[in-house]
RNA sequence: GGUGCCGUAGCCAAGCGGCCUAAGGCGACGGAUUGCAAAUCCGUUAUUUCCCCGGUUCGAAUCCGGGCGGCACCUCCA
């Protein structure tokens, strides 16, 4: 078995061939930093910090980059209109973006360059254009001429002739085509802007990820990501410039991955479900979708309701290329799911000792664990089941399909506590067997990146006061429930889980407690 | 108008021509376990069925055609 990967270009799956052998270079489009981070604007990160995951694992040395673009019109009217400079709103949102994916546990990214770290770059390849014939400058812009490029409209499958036919080219005499798109952009007074051959200005939208994408990875790269949105006209047009000014294939793999949506906004959903309480995170969605910008980051409007590796899980349940939809109510859904692993991992920690997210797992698919040392059952479903898992992981990514083997997995697992009773005592064999087993577990789990490190209780679990009250309530717990006064173990149960504590009896030992 | 995507159980979701008498999760219902619970394990929950109607094929949820329904982009939104 080997990968496959679907080509936005082709519009098929295809055999995964990198340029160079062994190596995976790969670009991810990212955010105009105008307004904190929606939702939505995690999607890409996630699916792609995976698809690096998966990658080196696979044996390869991946180069991964994402772009920070600071400077752009929305940029500056956003900046204008909080008059504060547009360096200070773009680091401030910045560093809000950063903040978001580091919550979200994506830490594969090489480097974020930013836009206007690299103008010279862009000037360089405006000039080859014009030089070429692909470009010409007009009124202190320049504008990329369409009709130059034969290919043009191939990524996203339209003619420069279809698309006169919508509606939305504004008319511009000056234009040679009106699909002509701007390379460079003459400043108004007060605006930020830099020196050119064409006069001060800025670049226009597509042009810095052209450079920035050949300068850092070279003029052919193996995947471009980034949202279905940006397919057209901003791939198309990167695309385009790419080819022109170096003559070179582009970039091998399209990556599109699909929308995020909000319930309310599908009539499926919408017209079915009453929903209710709070909504604040769907309102996030909602609200940019009618256009609106979001004041709220994701760290506030959407994690203060849900840990953030529910909603990275969430995003990898489906597949990366279909639409999702988001809903406060599929996120719990999805913890709900994520909860068993966490017990699991409890629960080993109490049998072997040792920590389930201090275990040295393989990092590449050669080193996979062995499973030497397990009943041959154990070790034939754990084999079938990791098989099952990578399978779907080479069939593009498929990270919905791949989920699915770690639930049976926890089962299989599950089920070898329960039969030997380790949870009364454990040989130091069955010790092994069970780390072994929680190994390849968390072998898998890391190539989706989730239960890298335990999940932060809800605040008091780890207050010491707190603690200490716990532990006098349940000493107290135990002496009626040893002369067998149930109504009174009971009670205090029953009150503790309307203060929304949880208290689970454990056979020998003091009772298990955790807040939700 | 142009370019695409989607329609699988109560909900989410995998499935890319035979291993599908269709994964997995949530929920529900039985059973084991428990003083009772919780957690865990076992079982049941689409078995003339994969929106409908035709067709191709020895064989289709999977391919083709036609309906119906939903969605996205073509509006510098990831």
């Amino acid at each position: 078995m080997s990968l496959r990967v679907y080509n936005t270009l082709t519009r098929e799956k295809e055999a995964f061939q990198t340029i160079e052998p062994g190596k995976v270079s790969m670009y991810l489009c990212g955010p105009t930093v105008y307004k904190p981070a929606h939702i939505g604007h995690m999607v890409g990160p996630v699916i792609f910090d995976t698809v690096k995951r998966y990658l080196t694992y696979s044996g390869y040395d991946v180069t991964f980059i994402i772009n920070i673009t600071d400077v752009d019109d929305k940029l500056i009217n956003k900046a204008q209109e909080k008059g504060v400079t547009v360096k200070a709103l773009a680091d401030a949102m910045t560093a809000d973006y950063m903040d978001n994916l580091q919550l979200m546990g994506v830490d594969t990214i090489d480097k974020f360059p930013y836009a206007t770290d690299h103008i010279g770059d862009m000037l360089e390849m405006i000039q080859k254009l014009i030089d070429k014939g692909h470009a010409y400058p007009l009124n202190g812009d320049v504008y990329f001429a369409v009709t130059t490029d034969d290919d043009y409209g191939k990524l996203s499958h339209r003619s420069v002739d279809s698309m006169m036919a919508g509606t939305r080219v504004e008319a511009n005499d000056q234009k040679r085509n009106p699909a002509d798109f701007a390379l460079w952009k003459s400043s108004k007074p007060g605006e930020p802007a830099w020196d050119s051959p064409w006069g001060p200005g800025r670049p226009g939208w597509h042009i810095e990820c052209s450079a920035m994408s050949s300068k850092l990875l070279g003029d052919s790269i193996d995947i471009h990501g980034g949202g279905l949105d940006l397919m057209f006209p901003h791939h198309e047009n990167e695309l385009a410039q790419s080819e022109c000014a170096s003559g070179k294939c582009f970039v091998r793999y399209w990556m599109h991955n699909g929308l995020m949506q909000s319930g309310k906004n599908t009539g499926k959903v919408g017209g079915q479900h009453d929903r209710h309480g709070d909504s604040s995170a769907e309102d996030q969605i909602a609200g940019k979708l009618a256009g609106s910008a979001g004041a709220e980051s994701v760290k506030t409007a959407v994690f203060a309701h849900h840990h953030p590796e529910a909603v990275r899980f969430f995003l990898l349940s489906t597949h990366y290329r279909s639409p999702i939809d988001f809903s406060s109510e599929n996120i719990a859904n999805t913890a709900k799911g994520l909860d068993g692993f966490y017990r699991l991992f409890e629960n080993f920690e109490r049998i072997t000792g040792v920590s389930a997210y201090s275990l040295t797992v393989p990092t590449t698919r050669e080193q996979s664990t062995s499973m030497e040392g397990l009943p041959a059952e154990l070790a034939r479903e754990l084999g079938e089941l990791r098989d099952r898992f990578l399978e779907a992981m080479d069939d593009d990514f498929n990270t919905g399909g791949a989920i699915g083997n770690l639930f049976e997995m926890r089962r299989v697992i599950n089920g070898y506590v329960t039969q030997n009773k380790l949870e009364d005592a454990a040989t130091p064999e069955q010790k092994a067997i069970l780390t072994t087993a929680v190994t390849v577990l968390q072998e898998l789990a890391q190539l989706i990146g989730v239960f890298r490190k335990p999940v932060q209780k809800s605040a008091g679990a780890d207050d010491e006061f707190v603690a200490g009250l716990m532990g006098l309530i349940l000493e107290l717990r135990a002496d009626v429930r040893r002369e067998k006064n149930w109504a009174a173990a009971d009670k205090i149960r029953d009150r503790l889980k309307e203060l929304n504590v949880t208290v689970e009896d454990v056979k020998d030992g003091p009772a298990r407690w955790s807040r939700s």
